[in-house]
DNA sequence: TATTGTTATACTCTATAACTATA
DNA sequence: TATAGTTATAGAGTATAACAATA
């Protein structure tokens, strides 16, 4: 779709622009905690969901991969013990739990998001509520999906 | 470095996870936007930092990558088109810019990345300047590094 | 038949280290 | 000596497809 056909300021790109750019700050700013932890980026997004047990194919959809890599994970963090496994009611399903090693982990990685968090060093309280209701707007549930 | 050694208030600590979890939204966006043009993600950021010939150091730098890695990223967008290499004047030095077919694929690529951004669909013109001044204090140059 | 998880495969990204050629 | 880029290597993430166990 070529530029001009639709009704996109120049400056709403723009604000995208910015937006994708602070974006990509924040990954290399994970990658690097991650790293400080001896994780590689998957295996924290991995941890920090790990927050009560859940099933292989669920951490798959919410990590938006295949199932196939949640088994490659799973065993790389199993190795290390932070993760375990329990079998699920339905007996095809595999919990995956993290060990005290492992929410000990989870807890210094989630400190250290927010230590490093510009929100955290760069605004006061006012902006900080400023920006949290512009994020409520950006990721309201989806309303019209292609209008 | 423990929970309550610092003056972190609960609040600052949970806007920094909001922070976070909306940049990691970004990132799903990008890489399936990336997937859309037949690009990987680290292909795709490669293509938007090239609007000039640039050394392969240089977009190294940028991207946040050893220079090895640049070699293997350039040659497979060279073998579809999208990339050329032409010496620099130090000729230890090669510069690498788009080809026609792929300056419109980063044109194509930025447009989508607009589209599909929160910012265009979701905020009015007030709330897009709002967003943009707490960007800029966000990702303002670093006064005190580790204060 | 459908779903959960595993395995095999192929490709990409990544850093490290050793190399070539320039400076 | 130092820098720009390449190559070889090893490890990790990724999707696809075929598979086993269970539902």
């Amino acid at each position: 779709m070529p530029f001009g056909s639709r009704p996109t300021s120049a400056e709403a790109y723009t604000v995208a622009q910015r937006l994708h750019e602070a974006s990509e700050g924040s990954r290399l700013t994970f990658e690097a905690i991650a790293s400080d932890h001896g994780l590689t980026a998957p295996q924290a997004r991995f941890v920090l969901r790990l927050f009560e047990p859940t099933a292989m194919k669920d951490l798959a959809d919410h990590l938006a991969c295949d199932k196939s890599n949640v088994t490659g994970i799973a065993a790389r963090l199993a190795e290390r013990g932070l993760v375990e496994a329990a079998r699920g009611l339905d007996r095809r399903v595999k919990l995956l739990e993290l060990t005290k090693t492992g929410r000990d982990l989870r807890e210094a990685v989630q400190q250290e998001v927010a230590d490093r968090s510009p929100a955290m060093t760069r605004l006061n309280e006012t902006e900080r509520r400023a920006l949290v209701r512009l994020l409520d707007k950006l990721h309201a549930p989806d309303l019209s999906p292609e209008s």
